[in-house]
DNA sequence: CAGTACTTTCAAGAATCTTTGAAAACATCC
DNA sequence: GGATGTTTTCAAAGATTCTTGAAAGTACTG
């Protein structure tokens, strides 16, 4: 496990503040890292959501430590992912980086870039699949059959879930906050 | 990336099911490897799924060729997480594993498991961190205050998400379809 | 257009995570 | 209880993923 994120301050400059900045970062690059998302990609956004301003690359580097290329990288996939936006400040060729505030737009934007790059390849992966096995399968067994129902019922759900995420987590959908009260009102 | 899961059979033996399956654990593993579940996890859990039946650990180290030590713990993960079940069969020895079948449940089953290993310390480590926060920092300045409106957006929302779920995928709640139904019918 | 400020790229190295395999533990049978 | 079959453990090896840093690229500025 890494270093605990705290840098270029002195240590008489560390006060609660900081430290519990820094308590955020932790916890959220772990759990970040549990979800297959980089360390230092969850780290950044950490930095950046809890600290609520624009920061530019050197000052990222500085207070994560973490070098120059890595925050380049860093940045552009969470701009990627549409969680943190490039602005630029009058007077100054640097570019500087904010995250998004709102937790359920946030959320939203994590779920709608995973759903593209990973659920919407696996549909069409399962598509393709089933429909090899119907081909090449010459045999009607009732064990082809049970397969072709297995894939079924799987793609069936995930599509569902893919459709339903459209409408609430999408560009221009409800919103996750609405789809969360909708299903509380339930209860 | 790893080898195609073809093994112990020959190629006469390999018929469009056989390849099929294959197809399909490849993907569900690398979905599953991007969402930070070890590879070898999902492999065994795809075999278990395609295939619908019971199997022991040899018959799975055979088809997916891998040690007998990685199919042990691989076998206790899924265990833990409830996707997969240790039947015995009479008149043998072995220990035989099947998978769950239905996939609404196997998807709350995936995420509940999920939700207690990593949502659930992170919202007790946020709420120390906001507890510390509020201590540590003698002053009461704006800047104090904004951190801990941004630290408690983030863990109101995550909690909200982690007592909804507690109703619709906890054990006994109404269910992941059920969800998915009344959201759709909202549409 | 040359100089300067800043950013991106990417191959090599570092760190982390996964798998192996053989030994120990366990369980079942006779 | 001893023999046999099966599972688990875990240190070391192997594989993968992440990070670095220097060089190349880009874009502003005077």
């Amino acid at each position: 496990m890494k270093e605990t994120p705290i840098a270029g301050a002195l240590a008489s400059e560390i006060d609660g503040l900081e430290h519990s900045r820094d308590t955020f970062i932790t916890h959220w690059a772990e759990m970040g890292s549990s979800w297959g998302v980089p360390r230092s990609v969850a780290e950044v956004h950490a930095l950046l959501f809890i600290e609520g301003r624009a920061m530019c690359a050197d000052e990222i580097m500085d207070r994560l430590q973490v070098s120059r290329g890595s925050v380049s990288m860093t940045l552009r996939t969470l701009a990627d992912w549409g969680i943190v936006t490039k602005t630029r400040q009058r007077g100054d060729r640097k570019e500087y980086f904010e995250a998004e505030q709102d937790v359920w737009n946030l959320l939203s934007l994590i779920v709608r870039a995973r759903k593209r790059r990973e659920l919407e390849p696996l549909l069409a992966a399962l598509d393709d699949t089933r429909q090899a096995a119907n081909i090449d399968s010459t045999a009607d067994t009732a064990e082809l059959k049970a397969h072709l129902a297995r894939l079924d019922s799987m793609h069936d759900a995930l599509r569902r879930l893919d459709r339903l995420s459209d409408q609430f987590i999408g560009r221009g959908g409800k919103g996750l906050d609405v789809a969360v009260r909708l299903l509380s009102s339930f209860l």
